[in-house]
DNA sequence: CGAAACGTTGACCGTTTTCAATTACAGTGG
DNA sequence: CCACTGTAATTGAAAACGGTCAACGTTTCG
């Protein structure tokens, strides 16, 4: 439970000086230009595209707000994919060889930076994991679980079901059919802005 | 392209004294257990499930050959879910302390350690990515496209098609029909452990 | 105040799941 | 060497579930 004034990517100390803003469809950078930082979102949706080499193109990730994107930028010359706005779009840098720096020069911001991406790495096996449910009721409760906090169960929304929906690769018409069932069947209890589960 | 005689998780260096083995349904630790290792998954299936404070559990994440699990152990005091045997299993612990020492000790090693989660990162988030295309055919394709190399783009099996039908959230008879519907329609063309895109 | 996004519900359609049956094949033990 | 067992691969038919389209009330925010 130690405490650091600054974390790596600047997250807590707020340099915002050198934030970037896109225009949908504006594109960060580009497969191949050579990596010389990784990103954080502030708003907006940053989409990752991989060219593969017979010319079709895939989203290898949509970066959301509070994502970080390109860490592997780190560790290479170039960018693997190309990075585009989906809507206006705020980005913070965070330049690739000051950050290198940091982490060679101190183990402790080294193991900062390990402890977030094993933490990601957690989230999205969970989510992984999630989609392998099948039914729509089942699911939107598998994720209201591993949200909720307490005793009894509840559960905080900060964003809107749409969004939800679509992380749980759902569409949201039924994710809200399948939170009437869970209510009328009695599974949940729905308040304006909260969720309880039972 | 530096070489290094060992990674962090002794997976070069062969020191395999200390493999544990589990038969189906044997636990390797349990959710609150004191966090003394991390591991990686030699053969077998190991589930992590966590359990939820209202008592239901959860599958969190299912660790196949060569994935590593309980990354998080490294930062944390207890295990957060079980880890069991879905199938008779070898599995390869990696001590935390003498890691951390390690890590700690060895910014060059953090950073192979981060290097190896970024990795992760990017491939867990290109997984969820196929798994937003609604298409069978188009999401065969896409894991298809992801795995293909050279020119023309090819793709040698390691591992039957049901493995890789669960893995990309289809049931095996869909991705037999998808299969065999991509290669009626001339975009791919199977010979026996490979397959070739066109 | 108006537009845009959110929340909700209905009907229909299409795809995938499910269940089932069959062939091929690899490894095992008699 | 050959039945025998289990897994992989394949195909068919029917049912179910979620997607899509559509319409509408509500809330939010500029």
């Amino acid at each position: 439970m130690e405490k650091h004034t600054a974390d790596w990517s600047g997250r807590t100390t707020a340099g915002h000086s050198d934030q970037r803003s896109l225009d949908t469809g504006e594109s960060l950078f580009r497969q191949g230009d050579p990596a010389t930082a990784l990103y954080r979102v502030v708003t907006g949706r940053i989409r990752l595209v991989r060219h593969l080499e017979d010319g079709a193109s895939l989203v290898v990730w949509v970066a959301r707000a509070g994502d970080t994107f390109a860490e592997a930028a780190l560790f290479a010359e170039q960018y693997h994919c190309d990075a585009v706005a989906e809507a206006p779009s705020v980005v913070a840098p965070v330049p690739k060889a000051r950050l290198r720096a940091r982490l060679e020069a101190d183990p402790v911001q080294c193991l900062d930076f390990a402890r977030d991406l094993a933490a990601q790495v957690r989230d999205l096996r969970a989510r992984l994991e999630i989609r392998n449910i099948r039914s729509a009721g089942e699911r939107v409760l598998a994720w209201l679980r591993l949200q909720a906090k307490g005793d009894p169960p509840r559960v905080t929304l900060d964003r809107p079901w749409t969004h939800i929906a679509s992380e749980i690769g759902l569409t949201s018409e039924a994710t809200y059919r399948a939170l009437g069932a869970l209510e009328r069947s009695g599974r949940i209890v729905r308040r304006p802005g909260t969720v309880e589960l039972s």
